[in-house]
DNA sequence: TCTTAAATGATAGTATTACTATCATACTAA
DNA sequence: TTAGTATGATAGTAATACTATCATTTAAGA
């Protein structure tokens, strides 16, 4: 039995569907291994079209830039892990345990999902860490939030937001505390490989320890004992 | 009787130091004020110069590219900010009175220093909230670390961090805990101005409540009496 | 004060980026 | 069968990110 996963995008994500078709999917394929190698900067259309065997044109159909491609790349990995978080919760009872679930799941090496043929996650993760927050950190977020393009993140911080009220129904910050834990799970991997006295976890370098940290931060939060 | 406020910068964040020059001083002035009008992506040396009345091969002589004058705002931001921290806090015994001030300091719209010229610290400010994670988010982040180009960043994340402990020795996160709230001050400010759901301070736009959330935060995390 | 070096201004030039446009061809859905 | 749609191939433009040269002005030291 082979499984395909398929994640409806948002239609001002893109020009022309590239999961559509195999020249999208190829862009799709080709632009997370190119970013990966060599970061968003040095990224360029003209690249990739090289890379894929295909013409600039030929991209510029499906994507009117490269700050919306990783747009595009930005929603679906949100969309997919949402998908996984609910997968991995569902029939969870207590919330703790599910919090739990969300922040090993944010803050893990992931594994590529067979599921889908063209998408690298374990690489587009590792994109995301590092070059997420260009998404929003931009001139262009209002136009590009009004185009829900920031849903499938903002989705995301809300389920996490109603799992943090699970636990303590009057914990003033839930919204906050939620994108605390994402952003922080990315870049406290990030501050841990690259710019190491700025966490605990220079010397092992094991993402365990950026999840205990991440616990321990929102159990004390959202406890009840606090004094 | 008239102070000025002089801040020794690391000789590799430029080719000739803007300080010791009009024309220098001019640059730091004028692209403060275009990062700040049109963002870092549009913010180009030809405009730069335009807007100074100057040339952009004049500008290259300061600056090797418009990334590294923003990592030198950056670093001169950071070091002003461990200024005005040490200032602030001076005299102060209760380190937990200590680690508001900074909360505070870090979180709060600043004015501009009087002391310093050609340098408005409140855009500079806003600047590096909205593209200050720019700097290190780049494939050029190791070297530029043996560069030391971060070091007054990680000087404040470090005076934080001992803050930290002072009030509580054997907390086991200092340092991730205190670029926790370095970043997290200024993402929530970001967020609750541009993307709000990802906040609970959407409806007033209060700056005081993302204080009031990262004090929260911190004095849960280092409390003593967590259950 | 003279001399010399350093800083600036003015101008030109190059490779790359970020697109847009056009036209031919291949493919595919009614 | 044909009429649209997707792709390929090529060309072109304005802007970006530099580098180089040379004349002139300014400043610093002997």
């Amino acid at each position: 039995m082979e499984i395909q996963l398929q994640i409806k995008m948002n239609e001002k994500l893109f020009l022309r569907n590239p999961e559509k078709s195999e020249l999208g999917r190829k862009i799709i394929l080709h632009s997370i291994q190119l970013i990966h190698q060599n970061g968003f900067e040095d990224f360029t259309f003209k690249k990739l079209a090289k890379e894929m065997g295909s013409t600039e044109a030929g991209i510029y159909r499906y994507f009117e830039n490269k700050h919306k491609l990783l747009i595009y790349l930005m929603a679906w990995y949100w969309s997919w892990l949402e998908y996984q978080v609910g997968f991995h919760t569902h029939n969870m009872k207590d919330p703790m345990l599910k919090l739990k679930k969300v922040i090993k799941l944010l803050s893990s090496t992931v594994e590529d999902d067979l599921r889908t043929d063209h998408i690298d996650e374990s690489r587009l993760h590792q994109i995301i860490i590092t070059e997420g927050s260009k998404t929003y950190l931009t001139r262009s977020v209002s136009e590009d939030n009004k185009d829900q393009l920031f849903k499938p993140y903002k989705d995301l911080c809300a389920v996490l937001g109603n799992m943090i009220l699970e636990c303590n129904p009057s914990y003033k910050y839930p919204k906050s505390l939620a994108s605390t834990i994402i952003e922080m799970a990315h870049l406290q991997n990030f501050f841990m490989n690259n710019l190491p006295s700025l966490t605990d976890f220079g010397g092992n370098k094991d993402e365990a320890e950026v999840i205990e940290f991440l616990e321990d931060l929102v159990f004390s939060a959202i406890s009840f004992n606090k004094g």
